[in-house]
DNA sequence: AAAATATTGTCTACTAGGAAACTAATTCAG
DNA sequence: CTGAATTAGTTTCCTAGTAGACAATATTTT
């Protein structure tokens, strides 16, 4: 059980307040939501969202990666050593930049992902959000510019 | 340096319209913000919001703030017993239920925590992102929303 | 009342992630 | 061209947070 849901009445105050603070909440909310779903594909979001991105850009150095996902290259490091491990991608070092590594999806990388597309695109579509289709939009479109992602 | 601002073109794919991704990365961008302007308050946002909210809710148990907040009893634990080390936070057994624990700002954890709330208050009207002040105030709404968190 | 069940906080062991120092390669200043 | 500064990835060590088992207490069932 997730405990009970009788409504235990909290005081948030200012904290109600605060866009970090919302944020934090609600991030760890939608990971919830990402397991139901999702939860038999053996991979957490973030594995998936670094497998997604390598796919899109095959090739991408790994700082690029970690620094577009805001992580620290050190963290990144470990995450695709370990899928380099598992098998599902390849790191090369180009001849014109021998410090960098490349990251490429391998078959095996890119048929697991292939396998996990049609249950992501299900969940996504779904919503089972207590927001409309036009409020989860506008919500998108906001993050979208607070993170300064164009479509 | 956080790195070189040159642009460099990452494709974001279906990601670019998952919410939790969006959520995530919004989320890790709010953490820089809150440090700047409250970094010298010696406290990261996780421990600030604890304090606030037993602020908040004199006589909470460590159960129900970490449901409200997300966390796990076993993280809670650490937290509080640690603030408590720190001469911030009491915790006590009340005597109609003596598995539980009530938790309380000390009169020194009550001065830090006011100590705070300027910085804090100021911050959170600050802005700093790309979005307008009504732009803001609607992805707030929509996060409690989201969140079921009424005013 | 007794027994089964649920809940609360805690413990131990583990995973995720960060900070800072380091190496190798590249770029920039002179 | 040479030395200084920068950058990419890695390593080591540390903190944040989780998973699951546990003892103590409370609640429910019989």
């Amino acid at each position: 059980m997730t405990g009970p849901t009788v409504t235990e009445e909290v005081k948030l105050g200012p904290m109600a307040d605060s866009l970090g603070f919302l944020l934090r909440l609600s991030q760890l909310e939608s990971f919830r939501d990402f397991y139901t779903g999702m939860e038999d594909l053996g991979m957490r979001p973030g594995e998936f969202s670094v497998l997604m991105l390598i796919g899109e850009n095959p090739g991408i150095r790994q700082g690029v990666l970690a620094r577009k996902l805001m992580i620290k290259r050190a963290h990144m490091t470990k995450m695709v050593q370990a899928m380099e491990a598992d098998g599902l991608v390849t790191r090369t070092v180009p001849p014109e930049d021998k410090r960098s590594i490349e990251l490429r999806l391998s078959e095996q990388g890119a048929a697991r992902l292939a396998h996990m597309r049609g249950p992501f695109e299900e969940h996504e579509s779904r919503n089972l959000s207590r927001l409309s289709d036009a409020e989860l939009d506008t919500l998108k479109r906001l993050l979208k510019t607070y993170l300064d992602v164009r479509e």
